[in-house]
DNA sequence: CTGTTAGCGCATTCAG
DNA sequence: CTGAATGCGCTAACAG
């Protein structure tokens, strides 16, 4: 890779004025920007980044640690984010990471000036304070300041509504494991069903409990009467469903199942109802936060989806 | 952040000894050894990756450009590459194409120093010969010293081997719009059919249509009999499987659908047969050559995937 | 308008 | 064993 010393050398000028054509780019005479232009061609010059960065103190590199367990839930996230940092002019820096430990290593290793700041998607396990600039996407939960989160509450109310129009009184919840998006999933839960005046059950509601499975025999051993299932995502529906049916129970004729989270099913995959986000709404308020251009309103609400 | 200065006042040594202690490490005292340990361990010193880059002129950055128009089929690679490069201490600059002047676009833009070399993923489209230190994977065509890819030939033969001994005899292919993939597939599903002494209907092979549907409807109204299709992926599989339906053709009883790359897929998702190749095969292979550990042997061959 | 100088943070000489 | 000096490629401040 040739320099700016060598495009200097063949333009017969200094190092500075072949700067000050390729970035700043005002009060060098025409002649002198012509003959840099034209040695910057010919010898194919591309400014180097690295040495760029250095100087600014800013290396355009944006950290994605990817914490979904299941990838194809990722692979949304990751387009709907190169998109947008690339109209920004930023890179992307990807990392799988499937538990708290992993997340802390690539933190850490990112965390040596390479990256301008960290985003970290999905995680759906308890994560430590991160210190750095680290915005949270999707997590289950975060300071409210540093992260972009569906509006779970909302989210709730809407399936709660939605379901009790179409005669599903007794509904079941299988709740996230912990943190805020459990706590405001089963607010709104309970909100709306006040509002619909559905007695709550808590029999109804299985929380705490990370295995999808063991929640829904639990509510299954319970023998309380359901006949709509609440889950928090596509993937936690499919579970369900394959599990409901191996207990004879028929869907959606017995148990309608709904997903609180379906954005990133493809279009007409399945016929699960559910509540979907917008992966580029989100994308775009997250790179915005990450870029220091807060919109001061992280919370994103999703949209029914039903075929 | 702090930097190396700052750990050398702290530690009462030079810059040089800090950069001996936490690099090179020998032929360093003890006990400025552990001074300036101690002196990082306070400051959580962290050497800037960018600095390094800038004199070692490596970044230990990867560009990973997908090219892949079906997301899903992307995740997987991406996932394998990240965890093999990963393991090389290696991080992955990520970046979509949807198409040859995208794919260009990123090269030049990550070709300004900030990636130690470049992968592109997945390109079914003609692409210009790169210059830089480009490797391809599971693209259409490529110089084989700098690409892995599948065997396709082997792949054709053995869908072909496998559709006789199921009494499907009457093979249509759709095959690859263009490139050495395509010459590779025909040549493999020729081969084979000699070999089962099917004789060779031209009408049977579809080429030079990117259009999957076109493809099968030209196909179709050339009226010649088909037992069992060829397609090049599962999401051309899932087209065709659509398209015959509608046609009233029956799969798989009338027409058996088979995919020529059935890798990406979720195990257990689909009844279709195929041939799949392992990712982290394919990854690792990939990632030999970026590194410039030529392994001498770039053709993945798959193994048949039926339940 | 333009060249010289200094410095970004680090590793690597080369002397002591 | 260790410190001072040099340079990686570039930008910015300062003189001319």
């Amino acid at each position: 890779m040739s320099t700016i010393n060598d495009v200097a050398r063949l333009a017969q000028v200094s190092k500075a004025t072949v700067s000050r054509v390729l970035s700043g780019s005002r009060g060098v005479k025409e002649a002198s920007r012509q003959a840099v232009l034209r040695a910057a061609e010919t010898l194919n010059y591309k400014p180097n980044a690295i040495a760029r960065s250095l100087t600014s103190q800013t290396t355009h590199c944006i950290g994605v640690i990817c914490a979904t367990e299941h990838v194809q839930q990722s692979t949304g996230y990751l387009q709907a984010l190169e998109k947008q940092l690339s109209q920004h002019r930023k890179h992307l820096l990807l990392r799988f990471a499937s538990d708290a430990p992993a997340v802390l290593r690539a933190v850490e290793e990112l965390s040596s000036g390479l990256c301008d700041a960290l985003l970290v998607v999905g995680a759906r396990f308890a994560l430590p304070p991160l210190h750095e600039d680290v915005i949270f996407i999707d997590c289950l939960s975060a300071p409210d300041a540093q992260s972009v989160a569906c509006d779970r509450q909302f989210a709730a109310q809407t399936a709660v509504e939605y379901l009790s129009r179409h005669k599903r009184r007794d509904i079941a919840l299988i709740n996230f494991p912990g943190g805020d998006a459990a706590r405001e999933t089963l607010q709104g839960y309970r909100e709306a069903a006040e509002n619909q005046l559905i007695p709550f059950n808590r029999q109804r509601v299985i929380e705490g409990e990370s295995e999808p499975r063991i929640a829904l025999q639990k509510l299954i051993n319970s023998r309380v009467k359901f006949t709509a299932l609440l889950v928090t995502d596509d993937s936690q529906a499919q579970e369900a469903i394959t599990l409901l049916r191996d207990y004879q129970i028929s869907v959606p004729e017995q148990v309608v199942v709904f997903s609180l989270d379906g954005s990133t099913r493809l279009p007409g995959q399945s016929a699960i109802p559910a509540i979907g986000y917008s992966l580029e709404g989100i994308a775009r308020k997250a790179v915005a936060l990450v870029l220091g251009q807060d919109d001061e309103h992280n919370r994103v609400r999703g949209t029914l989806l039903c075929d």
